[in-house]
DNA sequence: CGTGAGGTTGATCGCTTTCAACGGAGGTGG
DNA sequence: CCACCTCCGTTGAAAGCGATCAACCTCACG
């Protein structure tokens, strides 16, 4: 079976790789570097191969919303036409390579693998952006934090260690606005989860699962474990 | 430019239809009947003929997300992989077209231009789904409301009626499930909007947008309108 | 050692939810 | 034809959760 580009742990050599062929280059970006803004013309995908991207909108009073975060293998840029709906910028040091979106339709024209690989990870980014519009709008705050502690996990170790201790490149800020809530509001919900025994903050950027059960059952709201 | 299936009031001929040949066929559905559950394989997509119909995911607990409404030319069943992940349902008395997904996949592979435009459809798919998290996360419950009546309008109207009357097929217990609200908020604010001299209500699912101005302001949150 | 950014914690406020009552529309049966 | 019932929507009062405002802490860096 195809592994969505979400999933690899590392920039494998994707479909896209060879079609862009030369067209593509590498790109270096610095923690809060943008790779672009909402308006700007649309003519590349990235694919990160290192480090962790956001994308985001942002209101006209200042109001942020991160629509995802991009880790090694993703593809940034899918879901937009003609300019980017939306900013994109390193949460930390990353490095992205760029496609040409017109050499990727070529491709996408000539050989047939290309278009499904493509159908498929723009597939696997809609799957995750109507979970996460579960978790938007119907989760309290203690259950999207859950929630997303167990995403990062899944992406970052997979099911099998018991008690997996993941790193959050991301500042409280992105957090807050990727689960629609303040940092407050995150942090205060973090150190419950520590108090609850669920998690441990040896760092505020590395959080080690205690209790994954636990953890799954806030994620989902499961009464009794509160 | 391509016109993405969205925006089409009536399910005009899709470069899908030709495709699925024989193997569509259409299918009749009154209110709130099922026409998949979440766990059902997912062998078909579905593409609204007449009628709306909501796709929702639900809690183990009873909460429920309406992810979106589709309408007449709206594409069902994207973004499923092998089983659906959500419930889809008839918003009230609904036709859909059914289509293989195999078919449609031995399409996309014959010709270059049915897996273009099903890139695009969910490409489009994508966009709108970007802008309802940000909806999700970070707007209030009158900027909810104003943006949601202002897609309405835009889908169902166009830009050019100052003063559009829209059809709210759904029931207040769905656009409070798509919004991330309860019916008792919608239905306040729904007030709010109306004493405010935005939108009238002849009848509870008939909206007239009285100031659009007025209406799009709520919807970005911009001040000074309240 | 001073400075500033990022994070935590406390106190208070306010919006949305919750609980509750009421009203109208539509359907059914006497 | 009307009484009755149920579903849906509206409105009010009270409660609760997360936001806001504010103070303090930690750590990296010059």
């Amino acid at each position: 079976m195809y592994m969505s580009p979400r999933i690899c742990g590392t920039a494998t050599a994707a479909p896209w790789s060879n079609v862009a062929g030369k067209s593509a280059h590498e790109q270096n970006l610095c923690a809060h570097e943008a790779l672009f803004f909402e308006g700007d013309e649309a003519n590349y995908l990235y694919e990160v191969v290192e480090g962790v991207m956001s994308n985001h909108q942002i209101l006209p009073d200042g109001r942020r919303q991160v629509i995802s975060f991009a880790y090694p293998g993703d593809l940034i840029g899918l879901g937009h036409t003609k300019d980017y709906h939306f900013n994109c910028e390193a949460v930390c040091r990353a490095r992205v390579r760029s496609i040409s979106k017109a050499a990727l339709m070529r491709g996408a024209a000539e050989h047939a693998d290309v278009g499904r690989h493509l159908l498929e990870a723009v597939t696997a980014e809609l799957t995750s952006m109507q979970e996460h519009q579960l978790v938007l709008g119907r989760k309290s705050a203690i259950e999207k934090l859950a929630t997303f502690l167990l995403g990062l996990v899944r992406r970052q170790i997979g099911d099998f260690d018991p008690t997996p201790v993941i790193q959050l490149p991301m500042t409280r800020t992105d957090i807050a606005d990727f689960l629609g809530m303040t940092i407050e509001t995150v942090s205060r919900n973090m150190s419950k989860l520590r108090m609850m025994g669920a998690i441990d903050l040896p760092q505020t950027t590395t959080v080690m699962v205690r209790n994954m059960k636990l953890l799954e059952a806030l994620a989902d709201g499961d009464d009794g474990a509160c």
